[in-house]
RNA sequence: GGUGUCAUAGCUCAGUCGGUAGAGCAAAGGACUGAAAAUCCUUGUGUCGCUGGUUCGAUCCCAGCUGACACCA
């Protein structure tokens, strides 16, 4: 028989945790987190991480392992998602994924291509290059590499230019050749149930959610982390916008409102990204009964 | 009570020497392969406060009304 991975995705601030979580209990077996930011030991209030209460005793894996201080990729996750999901499928039939990282769960469902690392030397001096001159002139050094190194590339969008760049200068080849679309076959059968809401009710959560972060003590987790400001992982809605308005009353209304503006925006990005991927089958949140059915019926 | 200024997109405001209007923000839609809670792209019809008047034609000029603000009493 064939293994399942069971992947609740869907917007933030919907409910996925709880949902994960009941299922898991019900199957009895683990939850596999893939939210990229849930991955940080020194971030819990702004993520949203689950409490050990909310956890209900159920494990999960890959949550709170990470420091921000460790460079992590996504490929890197597929490679370690996978070696863990490969021990627990031993003991395990089913497994729950709960993860809001689109880019995450389909790298872990279907593969990224293979790209070898690049040389730390290079990415530096790209992203040197273009602190210093710009994005035009990264892209007309691309340009000026290979003559259809800017075909199908963003080139209005940096970390897609410098990713270009990179891959280009390293092997000589550009990114779009590496790039075969094709999916990865696994051991296991992902099935996907995506949850969502009518958008003024997800919104109405979303704030909600972030007024209770700040009641959680959300300000000081955010202090803490200040000096770390420019590490990648505190570039994310809830630290951010502290470090651009400030601590004082008047601008922490401020950020709060921004918080939640960025968050809805994060929400509707998620959304985008989770409609074009066909093998979803669509759940609300509060039918727990139809989730399970489905869940049962498709393992 | 008097005088003046203002009233245009969800918000802040431009503008039309009279030919029914456009920016920023918000919002919506989209893209997405090693920074992804990141990054990027696209999208502007609204009784131009209300009622009349002048005019071929008024959001624009005139009058009255309503509301906001300022100053004077």
């Amino acid at each position: 028989m064939t293994k399942k991975l069971i992947c609740i995705v869907g917007p933030t601030a919907v409910g996925k945790t709880a949902v994960g979580v009941q299922l898991a209990k019900k199957l009895n077996t683990v939850v596999l987190n893939a939210d990229s930011r849930q991955f940080y030991k020194e971030m819990s209030i702004g993520t949203a991480k689950p409490t050990l209460d909310e956890l209900e005793g159920v494990p999960h894996l890959m949550l709170d392992f990470l420091s921000i201080h460790q460079n992590y990729t996504v490929s890197q996750f597929e490679t370690d998602a996978i070696e863990i999901l490969n021990q627990q499928f031993l003991k395990k039939d089913v497994i729950v994924l709960v993860g809001g990282s689109g880019l995450f769960v389909n790298a872990l469902c279907f593969g990224l291509d293979e790209i070898p690392d690049i040389d730390e030397n290079i990415r530096s001096k790209i992203r040197n290059d273009y602190q210093l001159n710009g994005l035009k002139y990264c892209v007309d050094y691309l340009q000026s590499l290979h003559p259809l190194a800017c075909e199908n590339l963003d080139i209005n969008n940096p970390h897609r230019v410098l990713r270009a760049l990179e891959v280009l200068i390293q092997f000589n080849k550009r990114i779009q050749d590496f790039q075969t679309k094709s999916s990865k076959k696994r051991n296991f059968d992902s099935v996907f149930i995506g949850l969502n809401l009518p958008r003024a009710e997800l919104y109405e959560k979303i704030n909600r959610r972030v007024d209770i972060m700040m009641s959680k003590g959300l300000l000081d987790e955010v202090k803490k982390l200040e000096e770390y400001k420019n590490l990648t992982a505190l570039k994310t809605v809830g630290y951010q916008e502290f470090y651009t308005f400030g601590f004082d009353d008047e601008n922490v209304k401020i950020a709060i409102e921004q918080i939640k503006q960025a968050s809805r925006r994060y929400a509707k990005r998620q959304i985008t990204w989770f409609k074009k991927t066909p093998q979803i089958s669509w759940f609300s949140p509060c039918d727990f009964n139809s989730i399970v059915n489905f869940a049962t019926q498709n393992i």
